[in-house]
Formats: C-alpha cells, structure tokens, sequence
DNA sequence: TATGAATGAGGATTCATTCAT
DNA sequence: CATGAATGAATCCTCATTCAT
C-alpha cells in the first residue's frame, strides 16, 4: 500500500514529464504551456507545481532525464563490445533505437533550439553536447591507440565532425523513412566516416 | 525625390528586417518582440505593420532573405571554381566569412530552433536545409563524374553528413575561438572528408 | 487520557491559533498562507480546517482571542486600584507590557489594518476600538465624578483622545526603542493628558 | 490639439489613479485588483501597465501622490497664520476639509494598514507619518519659544500624542456624522490639548 | 505614410479548500 | 482525528495587433 502511494505520486511526477516532453517535442519551450502538459498528464494545473517549481525547472528536469538516460545508455552499450570500429558500429545502431523511442526529442537534443530557450537552458545544452562529444572522442582515441585510426586528425575534431554528421542523418530519418533502408545507410555512414569521400587510390 | 521616397521606405524596411534578424539571432523567436524591434529599427511600432503582415511574416522573410542571400553568394562563389575538390574547399571559406558577418544567425538555420518557431517555421526550415544539402550534393555528384569522390556512397547521404559536419564545425567555432586556427581546422575537416578517419592501408 | 486527549486537541488548536497570530503579526492577513501557519505550528495543512472553518474564521478568533485577552487584562488591573487617576496610570503600564508580550500584533490592533482585511474584521476591529475607548470613558467619567477631571469636555471625546494619543505612542515605541526611557515618556504622557499643552498661567 | 492629446493621457492617469485610490480605500491592498482598477477607470487592463510598471508601482504612486497633497496643502495654510496657537487651531480646520475631499483615504494613511501592505509601503507610511509629526513638532517649538506652551514637554513626543489624538477624531469622524458638531468637536479637542483634562486648579 | 496609445487574450503562478487514506 | 496530495479559481503581467490622428 505505501508503494502504492509512492507510485502514484511517482507515476504522477512522470505523467507529468511525458506530457511535458511530447508537447516540448512538438512545439518547443514557448508554445507549450501548463495547463496543456496538465491536461495531458491527466492533472490538475496546480499539481505540476506540486513536483516542479516553475516551466523553467520542468522543462531543465525534462531535458536533461533524457540525456542522461541517452548517455547513460550509449555508455553502457558501449562497454559490450571491444575496439573502437565495434563501438562506431554500435552507436549507429543506438540512435536509431533511441529515435524510435524517443521520437522527436532527439530534435530538442539535436536541433538544440538553444535561442529559443532561456539562456539557462543553453549551458545545458552545451554541456550535453560537450559531453556526446567527448564520449566519442573517447572511442576516436582509443582507435587511434589501437591503430585503427588515423592519427593525424585532432581526436576532438573528428568527435565533433563524427557528432555532427550523425545528428544529420538523425534529423534526415526523421523526416524520411530510413527505415527499411537502415542498414544500408549505416554500412554506407560507416564507409564515409572511415574511408571519407576521396577515391581509393 | 520619388526614389527619394522609394528609397527611404524601402530603407525603412530594410532596417526592420534588419533590426528584426540582430533581436532575433540574440533571443530567438518568442522573446523577441516587435516594439524592440521597432525601437531598434528607429521606427513606430505600428510602422512595422505596414511593411509586414505579422510577426511571424515578418521573421519569415528575414529568415527567407538571410538563407536566400548565403545561398545564393555559395553558388556564386561555386562557379568560379572548377573541379569538386575545389568547390569543397570554397564551401569551407564561404562559410567563415557569413558566419563572422551574420554570426550567431547561423545558429538559426544551422541548428534549425525548429521547435521554438512555429510549426509555420518548420518547413520553411527544412525546405533552407534541403536546398543547401542539394547544393552540396551537386558537388559529392560532380566529384563522383569526375572520378574524384568514390562512388559507393549516395550522393544525396554524403551531401547530408557533410551538411552536418559543417554546422556542428560552425557551431563550435561560434563557441569556442577559432578564428587563429581556421586554416588547421579547414585543413583537418578535408582530410577527414576525403579520406576518412580510417587508418591508410 | 481523556483530558489528556482533550488536551493534545485544545494545544493543537491553541498552536495554530499562536502561529497564526505569530504570523500575522509579521505579515498581515493576506500574505499569510494557511500552509505556513499549519507548519509553524506543527500540524497538517488539513488539521487547521478541523479547528476552523475558514482562514477568516481562524483569523478572527485569533483577533478576538487577543482583544479579549487584552481587554480582559485592562479591566482586571483597572479594579485592583481605587480612583481615576491612578487607574490611568496603571492603564499606560498595562500598554508597554501588552506590547512587550504581543508585540507588533498591537499594530493590527492598534493601526487597524482595517483596509487589508476583509470586510468583515472592519466591523470586529471597530467594535474592539469601541470596548476600548468605552473602557477609558469609564475612567473618565469616574474622574468627573472624582472632580479630578474637568467635565467641560465630553468624556467620550477625551477618550477618543486618549485612545489615539496612546496609540501613537505605542507605535513609536514599536519603531523607536523607548525600553530604558519609559518611565520618562509616561510621565511626560501624563503630564500632557492631565495638563494639556498650554503653558500653566 | 496638442493640448488635447496631453489633456487625454494626463485625464487617464489620472483616472486609473483616481480609481486606485477609491478601490484601495474600500478594500486595501491585496483585494485591489488591477481588472477593477481598470474597469472603474474605464480603460484596458493593459492600459495600467502603460503608465506603471507594476501594481506595487501604481498603489505607492497613489498613496505619495496623496500624501504630498496632503502635507503641502498643511504647510500653506499654516503659512498663512501667526503664531503657534492660530496654527493648531488651522491644523484641525484641515482635517475636515481634507477628510471631505478625499474621504476614505485618511484610512490608508491613518490606520496605515501597515501591515498588509509589501514592506515596500511600510517605509513609504512611516515616512509620511514622520514627516507629519515633525510639522507639529514645528508648531511646538514655536509655541515653546512664543511661551504658549509648556516647556516641560518634549516637542517631539507632544506632537506625536497630538497626531494620535487626531487620527482618532479623524477615524471618528469618518464611523460618525459629526459634520454637524464639528465645531464643538473642535474646540472641545482644542481645549484638551491645550489644558488637558486634570482639573482646573 | 507613420505613429504609439490602447487593448485584451493568454499564460505562469499562488493558495484556500477538499477529500481519500 | 490527522494528513497532505490534488485542484482550479483568481491574479498579475506581457505583447501582438489595431486604429485614430
């Protein structure tokens, strides 16, 4: 009974934050308002203030659940395998995972809206994404240990190009569907970011 | 003294849109307001109603105007060059130069702020990215005819993993100060798109 | 254990009343929420709603309970000395000792506050002032009979007076700390009430 | 024309202050809602914000606007008598007029409803308060060194009793009708202060 | 054409009160 | 009896838009 309580009002506090991230993904910071994330989460408006002291740490909370469990996820997904061309394979295959279940969040994530949000957001953002670089540049580094890279490029730099790139083709499935097509685009991602475009001599 | 009239209305415009693109490239969408942008224009407020039928007009058209002008100055620049090795090389230099003129703007279109705009926005978003990503796959296709660039990558997916490693190049630089070292980067950007992160056989 | 029952539910309400009038007394009625009062006095929100209907009603019992107290007290002291003049003496003690132990509630009392509240404590607030100048009319009236007080004035407009005159001073020590200057400020109070300010021919 | 346009906006300053006022002396501070304000003022909500910046604005703009008048209007008619004893009786002339003219107000600043104000007023009264009792203080002093009046009594403490003295008829007056007996009020309270209520020896 | 005063719909937030446990 | 989670009415304030001049 008392974990009953607890889930209940757990359950709420997530309802809460669900509503807020579908409707943040749909309309961004401004647009959406408390009384539709309280409407959808099946609560009263009064209640998101019970959990949340104000938009501003809702949606800041709301964000950054997600890149933690993004992070958190790639991390350990990552560990499962050994060398740095595994791991480049193995992210691909996250990001799809994730689109799929987080659908357009990955926008917000991505696409950053970082002007459309209060300045404090944008740390966050930033911060976010300096720490996905990183993550990969952790893998750029060890490949170029094991050999497998090149090293004459910055292992920051190509973490940044790496991110980038990956953010691109994130944005262009969910506009189209890939998704019949994944396996294709991965193995031919995978072919640029190692090969590049130049032709093999 | 007609095209006097002409001309300081067509100013009158001009500052505006121009007032409007500086407000909006600091805050975003939603927290610029028109009385700033008035104020800032050196204009009445009801002054901007008459060039523009609404805010999200008015926004819309500087968007449209700030994309239209790059991309037009990128095929420009492209024609004076030959070979697609070199255009890619141009791509490059073009985009330091608006950057450092249109600053953070960039921002707007690179990183899409798609979810704080209006739904009307999206589109129009999309449609910037997708022409700009044509342009470069104009180029990866020309590469390919020319025997330059390998031809097991789609053009079309190549052109948007360069797309995205360049905003993410653009992104970083806006944050951190390259500015000293853009030769290095540029030069490290090619190398990566040409031959891969990939360890040479 | 009955009483002991009776007891804990009598300091439970005793407690909510002290808090609220604790709080009160800092922050006038209508900054003072429900939920800090319940908290201050160590109870659930939902408890004080056992005691009392509604805030205003807690409130005004609060009131009343203070002026009551306090009037109660007046005419305890007034009956424990003979003649008019001493009991005006005793009056003026009675003040600074109110005062030390309810400290800034005698501005709620005293300044009325009448505007911040509702309504319906103007009517409560007038009646106390009333009880009060009728206290003192009795004084004077006594003093009359005495042949102490002059009677070409009428002795509910000398106690207006007095009331007034005795108001002002408490809030000037409430500003103003008189502490060690008391006695020196009642005598000069009661040389004023008693001899007025016209030089003596 | 020109004058019209100014007359226009200054009459709905005005207004909106005017209705400020009125509202604020039936209901204090919080209940004061800014919609009333409009409404009975007869402009937009809106319109308020375009000449306060915020309701706490607005309300201290009312209450100094008052006070100034009230105090300035003070000090000319006491300009225009001799002697200390003219200037009292001048003093209790004022009230009433004051009191017709602007009615209900004299709560504000008599019973100061310190308390339910934001701490941001309590300075504002207590400022004003002040400032009052120092323009009696003056007219002691003067009667001191005229040698009217008694010198036993520090000035300071003789006019805050006399500014009590007065808010209470003040507070009377506005319960009762006293329009009538205003005179015999008058010299009643007058013969008090001077000669206070200890019988003639 | 140019203006800016005026407007009111819309949104974040608070808090007295209720009620299920 | 006691609780505090839940609620939504109520309020301040912003800002796109209109319109009289």
């Amino acid at each position: 009974m008392a974990m009953d309580a607890d889930e209940r009002t757990e359950g709420k506090k997530r309802a809460i934050m669900k509503a807020a991230l579908e409707i943040l993904t749909e309309k961004g910071y401004h647009p959406t308002t408390i009384e539709e994330i309280a409407e959808r989460a099946g609560v009263g408006k009064g209640t998101v203030y019970l959990y949340f002291k104000s938009k501003l740490e809702l949606v800041a909370e709301v964000i950054d659940t997600v890149v933690q469990t993004h992070l958190q996820e790639m991390k350990e997904q990552m560990s499962t395998v050994k060398g740095a061309l595994e791991k480049l394979l193995v992210l691909a295959g996250i990001e799809y995972t994730f689109m799929r279940r987080h659908g357009p969040l990955a926008q917000i994530l991505g696409a950053g809206e970082v002007l459309g949000l209060a300045p404090e957001f944008r740390s966050q953002m930033c911060n976010w994404r300096q720490r996905y670089i990183e993550l990969i540049e952790g893998i750029v580094e060890e490949g170029q240990r094991e050999g497998v890279f090149r090293t004459s490029i910055s292992p920051f730099l190509a973490a940044t190009i790496i991110f980038g790139a990956r953010l691109a083709i994130l944005q262009l499935a969910l506009e189209t569907d890939l998704e019949n097509r994944a396996d294709e685009v991965r193995n031919q991602v995978l072919e640029f970011v190692l090969h590049g475009l130049g032709a093999p001599v």
